[in-house]
DNA sequence: GCCGCTCACTGAACCGGTTCAGTCGAATAT
DNA sequence: ATATTCGACTGAACCGGTTCAGTGAGCGGC
């Protein structure tokens, strides 16, 4: 009934704790038939280390953190952090390690949650996600020495390990796809200016589209679908509307999509769609999202490994995964019928079917 | 640098531990001049309770558990999870306790975990979703004398708790608003037919419609949009095909919605829509979606107290929700223009979608 | 035949809390 | 004035592991 402890096994093998930890725990110390007994006597009782006497005696805890800061309703339907977490826990669970989850109102609390975690001993380190300009988050973990890993690129992360993926890159992708397409007038529904991942794809973005020659445009949302569904509006009222859009993730291109379908026009032969992020959702609707993809588990499976290491006591550099690759789907094309055949545009307040649709 | 213990107050306070630990406890065996000045030095300290040390001597993890068996690529933007993962959290913070999450391949690696959390004194209890006609859960949690709480129905949960609320009630609603607005022939999108709340609105479902004289029929899929797709295209394939399709997500509603629209069909003139889980997903589409919505996050929430209790010995009843209201949108209307004037359904997916919807 | 070395194993301390049976001094009761 | 009670605090054990300085047996070397 009762948990067996080492001290039962003890007992039974006649020998003392420290034998069996040492036999349990394959360091020197004992005899090869001794350590074959007490491995088997601790088999037969199903015995299973108590994880707080080893936290307490070892001075680890053995749990990694996780704190999201985003409010739980855009959390839902953004597959980005479901998969992360996925790839995470798959690469933890080789160790038996488990991961702590919990979501944060705002970042003084995030802050106050990696304070109380370490002092409680809670956690061994914690991934940091959603980095910002200035984060305040760096220097308090820096000063408190708790292991951490950024999920995102190396920039203001003083002497933290980085995970990142190349953006800059990707997003060159798909403005060489765009622009070979025909497309020059191109838009880009960003998410919070504040984020640097945000930073980092809109200076590519602009760059990258003064090098192609090409007419670029930003509005800023926060990964919602009403935000994203507004700023679409917006851009495609512009007089010279652009003819491709790229959203900073898939919530916001499917809703832009939408949006742009419900003011009459038609996707990809008036406006081209391009999602960042390929998740199921992208293939949800019609026509398919064009979309960068990742492997996101494998980048949650790559922090993992390095938090680990982190936490080891290594210190490492930095590592790069694979850029975001362009999957083609329906929503891209050519800037064809162009903006001269848009329908219901001017007109646009009519009362066409969709009641809902028209605004 | 080092963290502080009790023994570091102790010594500052010339006192012992154990007064200390009365101290800071609230307990009687100090007198409060001692106790102010003992919980002075502790907050100047910065002190907080070593979480392993806590454990290993009151015999609890301080932590709860929650594994979750589906595919990371269907989770990823099934919105239900982070919502109630979210509710969760947002109660045991109240206490500081961390909820580990974990996903797992399937249902013999899920009770692997449970029987290791136990084992190591991991968690001291776990959430379980997604019950199933026998779940061999139960018995294994029944057996190990585990804490946990079912969310879901109490039907096959043997002697643990469970938080769920009334399905059948709210398939009821539905049927009796399709019913009401003239809708005779009806279907439904299910989710796998082992879990015992497809069972449930199953049985309601049928029951209901039969009730109101209605024409019913169900196609199980797996809660993934293509599965939503392929059942879409089913039911609408045959030759009475329904008016009203309910989809027991917002992912599957979401691709019906889609590939409704791709057969040429207009929604909600040809074919309503339901979604069961009204998420931010409901809102991205057009029409958007009348949907089964619950205050997911407060389930979870309720859950969580439920698993406390049940957790501190307190051995208590289930406990019922509100049932789901349903959230009039534009995707269900009157069986308008009906079957016989139904566009473009031979020549099928193609391009045709927006031409037909526009007009 | 004795020394020294290795190896297998022991005993006890330690991690940082909680708990409980005492001890001691002062206040109260008789 | 003495017995009793009570409150404040101590000391040590305990939770279940890890670690490390011994201890004693067995063996090889000379």
């Amino acid at each position: 009934m009762k948990r067996p402890t080492m001290s039962d096994i003890a007992r039974r093998a006649g020998v003392t704790k420290a034998a069996v930890s040492f036999a349990l725990n394959n360091r020197p110390g004992v005899s090869e038939p001794t350590r074959r007994r007490i491995l088997a006597i601790a088999e037969e009782l199903g015995w299973q280390p108590n994880s707080a006497a080893r936290a307490l005696s070892d001075g680890r805890a053995g749990a990694f953190g996780l704190v999201i800061d985003r409010p739980a309703r855009t959390l839902g339907i953004e597959p980005f952090f479901m998969q992360l977490i996925s790839g995470i826990q798959g690469e933890l669970i080789r160790d038996a390690t488990p991961l702590v989850l919990t979501m944060a109102e705002d970042q003084a609390s995030e802050i106050a949650l990696y304070r109380s975690w370490w002092a409680q001993r809670r956690v061994d380190g914690v991934f940091l996600v959603d980095l910002q300009a200035d984060d305040a988050r760096v220097p308090v973990l820096e000063e408190l020495g708790m292991p951490a890993v950024v999920i995102g690129a190396p920039v203001g992360t003083g002497r933290l390990p980085a995970v990142w993926s190349d953006d800059a890159a990707a997003v060159r992708a798909v403005l060489e796809h765009l622009a070979e397409l025909g497309h020059r007038r191109i838009a880009r529904v960003g998410g919070p200016a504040r984020l640097r991942h945000t930073m980092i794809r809109t200076a590519a973005f602009e760059g990258c589209a003064r090098q192609l020659g090409l007419t670029s445009r930003i509005v800023e949302a926060d990964y919602s679908g009403e935000q994203g569904a507004a700023a679409t509006r917006a851009l495609l009222a512009d007089p010279e509307p652009p003819t491709a859009i790229v959203y900073d993730n898939d919530v916001m291109a499917v809703s832009g999509l939408t949006a742009a379908q419900a003011l009459g026009l038609r996707v990809p032969a008036d406006v081209s769609v391009v999602a960042w992020d390929d998740s199921a959702l992208c293939e949800l609707v019609h026509p398919s999202l064009t979309a960068l993809s990742r492997d996101i588990a494998a980048y949650g499976a790559r922090a993992a490994r390095r938090l680990r290491e982190t936490a080891g006591g290594r210190s490492l550099g930095d590592v790069e995964d694979a850029a975001p690759t362009l999957t083609v789907r329906g929503s891209v094309g050519a800037p064809g019928a162009g903006a001269g055949q848009r329908q219901g545009q001017g007109q646009g307040q009519g009362d066409g079917q969709m009641e809902g649709r028209v605004e």
